[in-house]
DNA sequence: TGTGCATGTGAGTACTCAATCAGTCACACC
DNA sequence: GGTGTGACTGATTGAGTACTCACATGCACA
């Protein structure tokens, strides 16, 4: 009914970064209102009370949540732009657009970015969290590429077209107002 | 404590034409989970057990908001295409574009289909909806501005960069990331 | 071997939510 | 004035919800 192996302990540091990588999964679903610290603390293993020992409440720990995926976005970035170095700015943005189609293949990261921004509406931390995740990403595109004004806004446009794409799940449809949105978009 | 006008019916048809109208105020902060029926009925002017009785349950109630809030932005592009009729397909789409800036200089048809993008995640309804809703706006776009795909799908994506820009405020932040960003884009 | 402390939990509390239902009230028509 | 029908509500329910707290348990080190 119940397993004997002796409880391994984890320092209170590796259990957060645990509740962050797994609670990203928990939050892709649903998002922030959607999601209950129960189903947090069952991705992660360990008991609803113990959430609130490792987060404040439930705002921060998705806040925590969401600056991880920003983290996670933007070392995607850096590789991507790491292996184009020298490039001009169309090839340098081309390996960054694979290299964050790649890394958002597992919809999660994307769906959380989706959901954050929906959060961001009404609670000030998320708002801020985004703001900044934004403004880094737009700042380091921009530096790493040295594209144009107008090519990196279109970057993003164009990020924010998948966030659409995959919400709606319009890559699983057939149709010609599919092929039209999802045209060029690289889908691993 | 209590006002003595007399109550004053209306058929349930117009009732849930109301409710419809001023449920995108309601759900356009918090979206769909955030969202409570009885907030919607304060909105209303009703009860909220009354909301049951216009509306099977919540969900179909925010189905039919994200329904409601699609067919005013067709109407809107609707009648921006008829003005810019016989246009080159840049003129159309330009018209089509400061028509849905103006139509939405009240952010909330905007964050409703946010929301409704990040509900439509784990709400097959919702999603369904969606679907719909874009597959029309997609073909109707197509339709009336006459422009190649890409110029439809360039369309599209700066809308989802609107939706970005206005949930995080980025228009009232001023530094070089929200420029780039927002750059080109008409606001009201 | 014991003891101090960090890791971790069971069992709550106080509250909110969607959904229900019995029943009241307005009004059109006789 | 009476009556049938549809509009509308107050009160309630049962299932959660975020968050708390008293207590248990593993482990490093004396």
């Amino acid at each position: 009914m119940h397993k004997d192996r002796p409880r391994q302990l984890s320092t209170a540091e590796e259990r957060r970064e645990t509740v962050l990588r797994t609670a990203i999964g928990a939050f892709a679903a649903r998002g922030y209102f959607g999601t209950t610290t129960a189903e947090v603390a069952k991705a992660a293993g360990i008991s609803q009370a113990y959430v609130y020992r490792l987060f404040p409440n439930k705002e921060l720990l998705f806040v925590a949540v969401v600056e991880h995926c920003f983290v996670q976005v933007r070392a995607s970035l850096e590789r991507a732009a790491a292996e184009a170095r020298g490039g001009s700015p169309e090839v340098v943005l081309t390996a960054m657009g694979d290299a964050y189609a790649k890394l958002i293949s597992n919809n999660d990261l994307m769906l959380i970015q989706l959901h954050a921004q929906a959060a961001a509406v009404s609670e000030p931390a998320v708002r801020e969290a985004v703001r900044q995740g934004y403004a880094r990403l737009v700042e380091y595109v921009r530096g790493a590429s040295g594209g144009s004004e107008e090519q990196i806004q279109t970057f993003f446009a164009v990020g924010m077209l998948c966030h659409l794409i995959v919400s709606m799940g319009a890559d699983e449809v057939e149709a010609p107002w599919t092929r039209t949105l999802t045209a060029g978009i690289t889908h691993y």
